[in-house]
DNA sequence: CTTGACCTTGCCGCAACGTCAGGGTTTCTA
DNA sequence: TAGAAACCCTGACGTTGCGGCAAGGTCAAG
């Protein structure tokens, strides 16, 4: 036979065939005269087991192996382990299959696609053409690919569902070009600071270090001018105050 | 942010934040002085959207797509297919973890993996050291590989399980080194041509050309001595004019 | 004599990065 | 103040299982 019949005969292509040789899996068989290999049945049999080894799942490594050691023994191992590989590629599929499904029944943020529960939460809040209300959901957004947030959304339900909210990114978005020494500062720090929900104090804080790594608070208050970056500190700083005090109240919740 | 930054803050790697770059899927942003690459958060919020695109198992270019066309109207689309092409998946490692198990649930020949059908055949037949039936195995291994011959095993099994044909292959395996003249050959291909079933006369003949593309059939009767090679063209022979008079008897069945 | 169907070797391409190699910068620590 | 740790940079190769192409040589048929 040659190259190309054992291929047919197998139901595999020349090119693999020759990789096969190429990998170790299957001898160079002899040639003949003008260089064409020839092969036996013998090799059209390795070939098939080679063939049906692959088709199941095996790399061409594992195949070699089982290969290799012709006893039964390695290849009960190998394949229970393939399947275990399986089940997991399998279940892997369907969560995806199930995020997408999420995805397609409930009309999609502009965002793009995000976890069910923030998708409920932008959905829910009211529509604004405030610039700092968009860098909220921006965050939002950001929060939510991290992995982060889940757990407090629920608590921010009533927050950006209550129109009033709107009127202080209203005066926030006034401070667009303000000073950081503008009067209207304090007071805006303070009413946010009023409205910041409990839940908000669990997520901000986490211990002494700096809660996000330094450069990404930092590229955060670029964003902003520096009297909008001044609120923004006040409110930290006035949570950062409340969450200290709840904890030496509370205090050992987690000593570790 | 610098790139490491902005990588754990998405939940991606430094790596993967530069191959973006490359690919086109992430504008390279502004440099400090030093090469350093700087991030805003406007670059967080698309390396989000990306990382939540191609894990839903997007590739790349698709990803580069949706991203282009800003409306969703694109996204679903892709969507869709990529539903139907991850159901694809599924069903195709089901199909293979189906086959696993039952190759693990039997106790599997030492030709390696075949297909069930082939497999109680096979454990059926007598234990022999033949080394005809050894040849003969291997050939029905080979045709399992090829796809071909489920149809018929049926009709084997009577012959593999019946002892009367170890004496047929022990007196071919006596034929090892005889000369086609030899004296034995005429009165075992009669043997053997009267006990084949009916069901192979379906199986060989497949029209004028060779059933099998010549250099195939070459290869097997290379490994026949002289005597063997003998007998196996005379029980083609007679199949041949068997199948001839069933076909012009029952005639167009098929005329096509 | 010319197709056309084979065969040969060898090398690039793919998808999404991981992983060096071989440098420079910044920052913490002794 | 020096050295080490932890960053950053570019560039290039490795991964998997072949497919496809280039640039030939071989062989049977028309």
């Amino acid at each position: 036979m040659r190259i190309g019949e054992i291929a047919a005969l197998v139901g595999v292509t020349s090119r693999a065939v020759r990789h096969y040789h190429h990998m170790g899996l299957l001898p160079e068989p002899e040639r003949r005269a003008n260089g064409y290999r020839v092969y036996s049945v013998r090799d059209a049999v390795l070939l098939a087991r080679i063939r049906r080894l692959s088709e199941l799942g095996l790399s061409l490594d594992e195949v070699r192996d089982v290969l290799a050691d012709d006893a039964g023994r390695e290849l009960a191992e190998v394949l229970g382990e393939l399947d275990a590989d399986l089940a997991r590629q399998e279940e892997e599929i369907r969560g995806r299959r199930r995020r997408l499904a999420e995805l397609m029944t409930e009309p999609l943020p502009p965002e793009g696609p995000v976890s069910p529960t923030l998708a409920r939460l932008l959905r829910a809040a009211p529509d604004t053409d405030s610039a700092m209300a968009a860098k909220d959901r921006e965050l939002l957004v950001l929060l939510d690919t991290a992995g982060g947030g889940e757990e407090f959304y629920e608590a921010l339900h009533p927050l950006l569902e209550d129109p009033g909210v709107l009127s202080l990114y209203a005066r926030l978005d006034e401070l667009a070009e303000a000073a950081a020494d503008d009067p209207r500062v304090g007071p805006l720090a303070d009413a946010l600071t009023a409205v910041v929900p409990e839940a908000l104090l669990d997520a901000i804080p986490e211990g002494d270090g700096p809660p996000v790594p330094e450069g990404v608070g930092a590229a955060i208050f670029r964003d902003f001018s520096p009297a909008q970056a001044e609120v923004g500190r006040l409110v930290m700083e006035a949570l950062g105050r409340m969450r200290k005090r709840r904890t030496t109240k509370t205090d050992g919740k987690k000593p570790e």
